[in-house]
RNA sequence: GGCUCGUUGGUCAAGCGGUUAAGACGCCGCCCUCUCACGGCGGAAACAGCGGUUCGAUUCCGCUACGGGCUACCA
C-alpha cells in the first residue's frame, strides 16, 4: 500500500522548529517510500486564527523544499484540505451524528457554570472530569432541547472499565485504563469540530497511513483509537516525535529567540542548513553522516531510528553547520549572498569588482552566518580607535616599543613602493624583512595591527595593504606611530 | 494528585548481553601560518541511583530520583 503522510498545522503564526521537524519527518517518511505527502490546514479554532498564517505555511514549506503533493493550494482528490471548508460541507457533523446513533457519542447541554462546578484544584492545577450527566438524557429530552436551540456539544462516550491499548512505532505498546479516558468534546458549540475529532475523521478520509505528530498527543491517542474502532476504520501507524527543548530543557519557546524557522532565517541562517540541523535533532542516519541535503535525507531516512528522548536545540552547532554550508558553496553562489551585506558595510569597495571578489573570498572561509560579515570587514572602511596593547604578542616577540620602531622603519620603505598588489608587496616586504634580519611575524604583526586596529582580521597584512591602497595604508601606519607615542 | 513517556560526556548522538562505550558541536593543546579562520593531529569529558535476571549488563525487568507530556468547547 502506498504510504500517505500529512502535515496538519494550525494557522496561528510562525512555524515552530518542532513543527518544522514533524513536517520534515512526515515528508521524509513519505518520500523515502515514494508515497504522498499532503498539507491540511487545521483552522478549527477561530479564536487563535492569525490572518496571513496560511500563506506563511505555504512559503515556509516552499523555502524548506518540503513539497506537498496535495493541499489547499495544489488541490487533490480528497479535498477540501482546509478544515473550515470541510465544516461547511457538513463532514464532521455527519460523522459525529453517526457516532451518536451508535451510542459512541452523545449530545451534552451542560452550561459552562455546571462544567466549572465539576472542576477541582489538585496541586494548584485545575482538573475536570466530565460526569456523563447528559448521557442519561432521553431521546425525547434531547430532541426537545435541540429543537429549542439550546447550546450543545457532542461528546465521545468512553467506557469506564477495561483498558485500551495502542501501538506507537517508536514507543511500542501503550496501555491505558479506560477510566482515564474522559468524554472529550467532538463537536464544539459553535459547530466546529475539535482537533481531536477532525484529525481522526480527516486522516481516515484522506487515506493517511502514517500519523506523524508531536509527543504531546500520545496520551490522547487511546481516545482516537476508540473513535477509529467505533467507525470501523483502520488504525494508522503512529509515530510520535519527541520534543525539542531550549538549553534549560524547557519546551522551546518564543523567548529563546530562535524558536521558529522564520526567526532563524532572519538571523541569517540558510534554509538548507536549518533543515539539515533539525533533521538531526532526534534522528541520525546509520552511517553517521551529518551534512546532508534533503535528497540525502530522503534516501536514508528510516523512522525507526527516531529517538525517544527530547533534544536540546544547540544554537552553536547550528551556526557551525550553517558555516559548513557557506564554505562548501560555489564562490559564485556565495557571492550572491555576500554581496548585499558587503555593499551595505563597504559601499565603495563593493563597486570595485576586484575588491569585492577578494572580500568575498576572504570572508567565505571564516563566516558562519552572513551577519558575521560586517564585523569582519568594517575596518577596511574606517579605522576605529584601538588599544595599543594589542601590539604586544608573545609569540611574535612584539610589544609597543618594538612595533613603534618597526613601523617607523617601514614607512619610508612602503612610501617608496608603487605596486601594492598582494603578491608584489608580499615579495617586497619579505625581502625587506630578511634584509633587516627580522622574523616575518615581528614585522607583519604590528603592520597588520596598524592597518586594521584589530587583533583579528579575515586576512593578512599584505592583503590589507592591497585593499586599502598606498595612501590609506600609509595614513594608518602614521596613526599607529602617533598612538604608540612616536 | 492521577495517567503516561523519557534518562549515554556541557549539547546532538552511535550502541540494540561480552566494545579500549563511536562520531559531531563546543572547550583545551600542538602543527600549519603575515593574526584569526580553514585544514591536520592529539586531549579532557558520559552509561541517573539501587535492586534483580544472567557466567556476564549501558543494553532485559522492577523500584527510586529527576525531567517531559496529558489531564480544555487549544491544537
Amino acid at each position: 500500500m502506498k504510504i500517505r503522510t500529512r502535515y496538519a498545522p494550525s494557522p496561528t503564526g510562525k512555524m515552530h522548529v518542532g513543527n518544522l521537524r514533524t513536517a520534515l519527518y512526515a515528508y521524509l517518511i513519505a518520500r523515502h517510500e515514494n508515497g504522498d505527502f499532503l498539507l491540511r490546514i487545521e483552522d478549527t479554532d477561530q479564536e487563535r486564527f492569525v490572518e496571513g498564517a496560511t500563506d506563511l505555511i505555504y512559503r515556509t514549506l516552499k523555502d524548506t523544499g518540503l513539497k506537498h503533493d496535495e493541499g489547499p493550494d495544489v488541490g487533490g482528490p480528497v479535498g477540501p484540505y482546509v478544515q473550515s471548508e470541510r465544516v461547511k460541507a457538513g463532514i464532521y457533523q455527519r460523522y459525529a451524528e453517526e457516532l451518536v446513533a451508535k451510542k459512541e457519542a452523545y449530545y451534552c447541554f451542560c452550561t459552562q457554570e455546571r462544567l466549572d462546578s465539576l472542576k477541582q484544584q489538585i496541586e494548584g492545577k485545575e482538573v475536570m472530569v466530565y460526569d456523563k450527566h447528559c448521557l442519561s438524557l432521553s431521546g425525547e429530552e434531547v430532541r426537545e432541547k435541540l429543537a429549542a436551540g439550546v447550546p450543545h456539544v457532542i461528546r465521545q462516550n468512553n467506557p469506564r472499565e477495561g483498558k485500551t491499548v495502542f501501538t506507537d512505532e517508536l514507543y511500542g505498546e501503550i496501555e491505558v485504563d479506560n477510566a482515564e479516558l474522559d468524554d472529550m468534546v467532538l463537536i464544539k458549540s459553535d459547530g466546529y469540530p475539535t482537533y481531536n475529532f477532525a484529525n481522526v475523521v480527516d486522516d481516515h478520509l484522506m487515506g493517511i497511513t502514517h500519523v506523524v505528530r508531536g509527543n504531546e498527543y500520545i496520551s490522547s491517542t487511546p481516545k482516537y483509537n476508540r473513535l477509529y474502532e467505533a467507525f470501523g476504520w483502520d488504525i494508522p501507524v503512529y509515530i510520535h516525535c519527541p520534543l525539542i527543548t531550549d538549553e534549560e530543557h524547557k519546551k522551546l519557546s518564543k523567548r529563546s529567540g530562535h524558536s521558529s524557522f522564520e526567526d532563524l532565517i532572519e538571523q541569517g541562517f540558510l534554509a538548507e542548513a536549518v533543515v539539515n540541523f533539525v533533521a538531526l535533532l532526534g534522528w541520525s542516519p546509520e552511517d553517521n553522516r551529518e551534512i546532508m541535503s534533503l535528497n540525502d535525507l530522503i534516501d536514508c531516512f528510516d523512522y525507526h531510528r527516531i529517538s525517544k528522548s527530547p533534544a536540546v536545540f544547540d544554537y552553536q552547532k547550528l551556526r557551525w553547520m550553517n558555516g559548513e554550508y557557506l564554505k562548501a558553496m560555489d564562490p559564485g553562489n556565495f557571492r550572491k549572498l555576500a554581496e548585499p551585506v558587503i555593499r551595505e558595510t563597504l559601499p565603495a569597495f563593493a563597486d570595485d569588482e576586484s575588491k569585492l571578489e577578494k572580500l568575498c573570498a576572504m570572508v567565505q572561509s571564516r563566516v558562519e552566518i552572513l551577519p558575521d560579515i560586517p564585523g569582519m570587514i568594517r575596518f577596511f572602511g574606517e579605522l576605529a580607535d584601538y588599544d595599543t596593547a594589542i601590539y604586544c604578542h608573545k609569540k611574535m616577540k612584539t610589544d609597543e616599543a618594538s612595533s613603534l620602531a618597526v613601523l617607523k622603519e617601514l614607512i619610508p620603505f612602503l612610501e617608496a613602493q608603487e605596486d601594492y598588489s598582494n603578491d608584489v608587496i608580499y615579495q617586497a616586504l619579505s625581502g625587506w624583512i630578511t634584509e633587516h634580519g627580522y622574523k616575518n611575524g615581528y614585522v607583519l604583526w604590528p603592520l597588520r595591527i596598524a592597518l586594521s586596529g584589530l587583533a583579528t582580521t579575515p586576512c593578512g597584512a599584505t592583503e590589507i595593504l592591497e585593499l586599502l591602497g598606498r595612501e590609506e595604508s600609509l595614513r594608518r601606519m602614521r596613526k599607529g606611530v602617533s598612538l604608540l607615542g612616536g
